[in-house]
DNA sequence: GGCCTATCTAGATAGATGTCGAATCAGTGG
DNA sequence: CCACTGATTCGACATCTATCTAGATAGGCC
């Protein structure tokens, strides 16, 4: 999970190592195809999306899906929860917005 | 580098199997605390950074240093350019842009 | 040309990661 | 209580990655 570095673009300052260990595993979550389309089929779905629908839509087992999911979770990047038999996931965008923000180009237009 | 899957946010419609994978390259890179810290320094200087001024900012060897320069370089993030002596890095602002694009909650106030 | 410095490439190695099958846990319904 | 289904955890294995040392390449300077 990020707790440090909320905020501030990278163009603004430079991350102390410490912030960027926390964002780098953010990146690292998402440094992958299969979870970065987990995390696409999961936000664009209106509201949440169950695992059994996540775990059809690939081409992978049961386990790398769960693998997967736990990845985002732990990241920070999507939260679950358990309603009878299935279980749903649902975006953090609290932490998409973060990282969106980090990347941000603030000086876009004037840094050319 | 990031051929496919512009603009849209993920919130806006699900990414396709080949446009995941250009983009997780990208967020790959940037999933190490070395390389974040790296473009960040990159990003925060005035316009460019020379090698010689990112390797003396780590405890790591200048083959290290130069390994993640050349995986934010393939990923699109920097490039490179040589003046004599010393190689400077500078952002890629269009990638960096794209890539917060892609984070950005639009529904932020509306989602909850 | 020859030397020095800055950077990159090559090869090696320890550790991390993605994937699977098998086993386990959680909840539903007979 | 038992069987069944959905989801996770466990253990194993092949692959990838971060790091190093040693060597190569590029440019400046005497």
């Amino acid at each position: 999970m990020i707790t440090q570095g909320c905020c501030a673009p990278l163009a603004a300052e430079a991350l102390t190592a410490d912030q960027a260990v926390d964002l780098a595993k953010a990146f690292k979550a998402l440094g992958d195809p299969v979870r970065l389309r987990l995390l696409s089929l999961i936000t664009s779905a209106e509201g949440e999306s169950c695992v059994c629908d996540l775990t059809a839509a690939f081409d992978l087992s049961g386990p790398t899906i769960s693998h997967h999911l736990k990845v985002l979770r732990e990241a920070g990047l999507v939260t679950s929860e358990r309603r009878g038999t299935w279980v749903y996931y649902r975006p953090r965008s609290e932490t998409l917005s973060q990282l969106s923000g980090l990347l941000a180009t603030p000086g876009l237009a004037s840094v050319s």
